[in-house]
Order: structure tokens, then sequence, then C-alpha cells
RNA sequence: GUUCCGGUAGCUCAGCAGGAUAGAGCAACAGCCUCCUAAGCUGUAGGUCAGGGGUUCGAAUCCCCUCCGGAACGCCA
């Protein structure tokens, strides 16, 4: 279906190429502030006040005789200084719009601008050392939000999770495990001093001491610490970000990248290209060629690698199975790291914008009034888990999907935890509540919700018609925040689109003896539900049918 | 010292490919349930858009400088 924006665009456009011969390639349809001053308005003719060498108020009249003409889609077509043209939108193309909503059904908001694009997203990707905690928990909602509001907009995603278990903080893990499960067995081994502390640690310790006993007591290796501590950690990080709702498709390990000789192959790759050399027996990477602000190594001196080394094996192997964008969600903490990865991606491909990173601020945590440290290694943070138990998945998704990646964000524990009532969530969750008992209480009253309407006649009033508006806005709101990047904006749009539905439940009577009013307005009103439930859907909120 | 973010109402944040009187939630104040769920609605109050220059018809938005806050600057991951 055509939007109504793009109807309002071609107007202008072939009022423009009539009045001036003129074609421009943007062109901007915007939304008033003031609802009074029309429906939708364009700047175009201050625009276009340079290079036509006229006054905008001038222009802007000598396109309006030319617009208005368009009976079918403008009630009315009016001037204001400096030079704005605002549109009234005609009844029948609002009645016209809301027949292709219903129609469309789910599908309407979806968009083909990532068609044949396949993109993977990859997110979380937190060690298997212990438990998600808060920051790990904007990363999700940021990259799930990104993901399915990509596949809204027509988008091949992938939501992937890179499983570091093949560094050094592996072996610290299967350190603290091991000596976890010593002191449970009464010796006196300390904790290592780069070791973890969190209570799940000695949770898979105790675990594998009932299933072992003593026998591992005597064992140098940590090979078997490894497996259980890595097997059981991810175990648990995928029931907790299930629970909060987010399901990847793929768990990306890195030590298979070493297995599959991957590693290697790419290192080879590197030194055959010329694009490494070797100072003080490591293996540099010439990143400074490509935009980093020098070079990196590679391979250390006493042989083994350097995070990038496996992590470039590992963007490059994302490149091969075909994706033609790369998105990497990570904390601003690893934003001195941004340029390197870029410069060994276009290295090996010899693309340069194939890797789009999204960079989330950290999030403060308070409580009473201090911050909280988040630290894994202490043991003490706040986890997901914590949150999710406490406060409810969706007032959390809702928290994050409400504000802008790049936003240092306050997290007031104490605020957050006690007044779930105040929370923002229920707001929008409410509006699509009320509908669906008024549908209910509609079919109590003998209506037949399912019967559709074909004429219209009692649409006309401001707050219905600006409902219809809101809804018909929201394919344009896929399309901008998909292109962009930026899911909160569909947040933005979820609020105001409750707030227009409150405004109209408080100020029009939907249920009432004239059936036909109330049959057009249970129509309007189920296809409002759609969209909201469609779009809570899109950032992991539920849609309650009662609250 | 360098780089990346941020600074907008009392608080948390939108708005920033330049456009009309700078918005929302919470907090405050005043109203609204004999009427489809008051987790709602209506209204009032609250602002030097950190500060200073510049660009132009027009700047919260773009450019430069300064100040404040966060983060990163490893042969750690």
């Amino acid at each position: 279906m055509i939007s109504i924006d793009t109807l309002i665009e071609q107007s202008i456009r072939k009022a423009l190429k009539e009045a001036f011969d003129l074609e421009l390639e943007t062109l901007e349809v915007e939304v008033p502030s003031d609802q009074s001053l029309g429906d939708f308005s364009t700047n175009t003719a201050m625009k276009l006040a340079r290079t036509l060498r006229k006054n905008p108020f001038e222009i802007a009249n000598t396109l309006k005789p030319l617009l208005k003409a368009h009976t079918e889609l403008f009630k009315e077509v009016e001037v204001a200084r400096p030079g704005f043209i605002n549109f009234f939108i005609a009844d029948s193309l609002l009645e016209a719009t809301l027949k292709e909503i219903d129609k469309a059904g789910h599908t309407f908001g979806d968009s083909s601008v990532g068609e044949n694009t396949h993109v993977n997203i990859e997110f979380v990707s937190a060690n298997p050392t212990g438990s998600l905690h808060v920051g790990h928990a904007r990363g999700a909602a940021a990259g799930d939000n990104l993901a399915r509001l990509m596949k809204k907009a027509g988008y091949h995603v992938t939501k992937e999770f890179y499983v570091n278990d093949g560094g050094n903080q592996i072996n610290n893990l299967a350190r603290s495990i091991k000596a976890r499960y010593e002191q449970l067995l009464g010796k006196d081994t300390p904790i290592p001093e780069d070791g973890y502390h969190g209570p799940e640690i000695t949770k898979i310790a105790n675990t594998f001491k009932n299933q072992y006993a003593d026998k591992f007591l005597h064992v140098d290796g940590l090979d078997t610490f490894k497996e259980v501590g890595v097997s059981s950690l991810l175990e648990g990080l995928k029931d907790d970000l299930h629970a909060f709702g987010v399901d990847f498709d793929l768990f990306f390990s890195e030590a298979s990248l070493y297995e599959d000789g991957k590693v290697e192959k790419t290192l080879e790759h590197l030194k055959d290209s010329g694009l490494t050399y070797i100072e003080e027996d490591a293996v540099f990477l010439k990143t400074g060629e490509y935009g980093d602000d020098k070079d990196r190594v590679i391979v250390k001196s006493d042989g083994s690698y350097t995070y990038l080394m496996p992590d470039i094996a590992y963007h490059l192997d994302k490149l091969e199975r075909g994706y033609d964008v790369l998105i990497d969600v990570l904390g601003a903490d690893h934003h001195g790291y941004v340029p390197r990865l870029k410069a060994a991606i276009e290295m090996m491909s010899g693309k340069k914008d194939v890797l789009d990173v999204e960079m989330l601020q950290l999030v403060k945590v308070l409580r009473d009034g201090e911050e909280l440290k988040m630290s894994k290694r202490s043991g003490k943070a706040i986890t997901l888990k914590d949150l999710i138990d406490e406060v409810g998945s969706d007032a959390i998704r809702y928290f994050f999907a409400r504000h802008s990646l790049n936003t240092h964000m306050d997290l007031d524990l104490d605020l957050a935890l006690k007044k779930t009532n105040e929370n923002p969530v229920y707001y929008a969750q409410y509006a699509y509540a009320r509908i669906m008992t008024l549908l209910k209480k509609a079919r109590e009253k003998g209506f037949d919700t399912d019967q559709p309407v074909f004429e219209f006649a009692h649409l006309g009033d401001d707050l219905t018609r600006g409902l219809i508006l809101k809804v018909a806005s929201y394919p344009k709101v896929i399309e901008d925040s998909a292109l962009a990047r930026t899911p909160h904006k569909l947040t933005n749009y979820i609020h105001s689109l409750a707030s227009t539905l409150h405004g109209f439940y408080g100020g029009v009577q939907v249920l009432s003896d004239a059936e036909d009013a109330s049959l057009e307005r249970i129509y309007l009103l189920k296809v409002v539900a759609g969209v909201l439930k469609d779009a809570l859907t899109l950032i992991g909120v539920e849609a309650p049918e009662s609250m």
C-alpha cells in the first residue's frame, strides 16, 4: 500500500514539475507540531527560495492551486508564513487508508527497504564467566530490538552471540571453579588473583563435587573444569536471555575458530598479503594504514595471539557466510577497539563499510542515591535475573527501549524496583488492554466485532482523525528507525500512539445506541490494537488482554 | 595529552539529514468516575537548550573554542 505521506510527496513533485519544471531529489513532508495547522506540512517552498530566487511565500502560493486540485487527497491546502504549505487530508483518503491497514493485518508496516540484504547482528557476547548484569541487559535489549525492527523492514537478520571460550579468562574461570571445588573438599585454596567470585561459580563447583567427589582433587589439568564451567554458565546465560525475551539464532564458539584452523589461515593470509611485519618478536598488523592510530600486535612475542587475531578470523567467517552487513553492538568501553577491527576487516575483504558498530553507553546504576559499581569478578553486580525477578521483563525492556543507544543513562533501582505502577510501560500496555476489554464489552452488548465496515460516516472529528493519522504513520516509523538504526524511535511512537488512543477514549464514546457509529469505532480500534501489539512485540514487550 | 559519547523543565530522557510557540514521563498544583477499566483524561506552573563565537532568511540541531561529566587510550579480553 502507498502511505499518505508518499501520496503527498508525489503530488508536490507533480506540482513542482508543472509550475517550475523542477525535479528534486529529496523532499520533506512532516507533521506540524500543532495539529490545528494541518495534518501534514512541507517546507519545500522555503527550500527552493534560493534556487528559484523568489520569495518562499510566493512559491507556496503558486503551488497551492495545483495541490488543491487533488481533491481525492486534500480537503484543504493552506499557505502560512514564511512559506509553509499545510495539508488537510480528505476524509475519503483516511477511510481508504483505514481499510487498507485492516486488510494488511499484521503485515502492515512491513517494509522492503531491507530486501535482499543479509544482516548479521552480534550482541551481548558476554564472556561465559558469570551471570549477565545490567550492562548486558541493555545490550541484549538493544540488539534484539534492532533485529526485530530490521526484520520488519525486510532485512534477512541473524542474531549471533560470540562465545569467548578460547582466551585466557577461561583459564581464570577454570582455576576459580577448581579453587571453590577444593575449598568444598576442605582445602584452603585461594581464589586466583584474576579469578571470579560470583555465587554461580560456587554453585558449579558444588555440582561438580556432587558428581565427581574428590576425583579431581589431584588432577593437574584444567580441561574438565573449563568444559564444565563454560557449558553450564552458557546455559545459564541462555536461560536468563530467554526470560528476557531474547533468543539467538547462533552461538558462535571462538574455540571452534582454532579447531577449524581459521585463525591460522587468516594469519597466513595477512602475512602473505604483506600486511604484517615483525618487530621485537611480535607480529604487527598494519592497521595504521587503514585508519587506525597505529599498528597493532596480533601475535605476541611469546607466540600467543592477542584478542584481535581470532576476532579478525571471526568477522571474516561471518562475511564468508554471505552477510552484506555486519552489525556489532558494543559497549562504549570498547570504542577504542573499533578502528583496528574496521581496519582489519577492510584489509581482508577489500570493503570499507561492511562493519557497522553500534555503541552503547554504559548504564549507571544507582541505589540509595549512590552509584553501584558493576564488576563481574567481585560477584556483586546486579544481575539481569535479579532485575527480571524484581521488576519484570516488560518494564526493563521498555525502559531500555525508550532511550537512544548512545545516551548515558541512570537507572535508579529504588525507583525502578518499587514503584512499578509509575513505569511508563503500563501506559502503553494499558492502551492495548483498554481496547481489548472494550471489544469484549462490545460483544457482550451484542455487537459483531468481526463485522467489516464499508461505509464511514462518523470518523470526522479531530480525535478520530488524529488516531487514524497516527496509526497510518507506522510504516514510516518502521522504515526510518530501521534505516537509522534507532529502535528507540519506535518506542517513542508507541508512547505517542498510546497517548492518542487514551485521548480518543476519553473524548469519544465508542459503544452507544447508534449502531453504525459504534461499529465504525470498533473497526478503528481493532486496527489500532493490531498496530499497538505489533509495535510492542518489536521491542519485546507483551500486549496484555487485560490489566 | 589524544579519541569517542553526553550536558535540554526539580528528576529521567525525547527532539538534532536546520524550520512554525522547544516536548514526554515522573514529581508539583487545580479539576474529572450515576458514563466503554481513573495504570486514564483535561488544565496550570516549570527552560539562558552548559557557555562563547561563527555559518544564514532562520540554529537545541551544522562548524570552531572553552567548561563540566562518563568512557577508552596494553604484546588484557
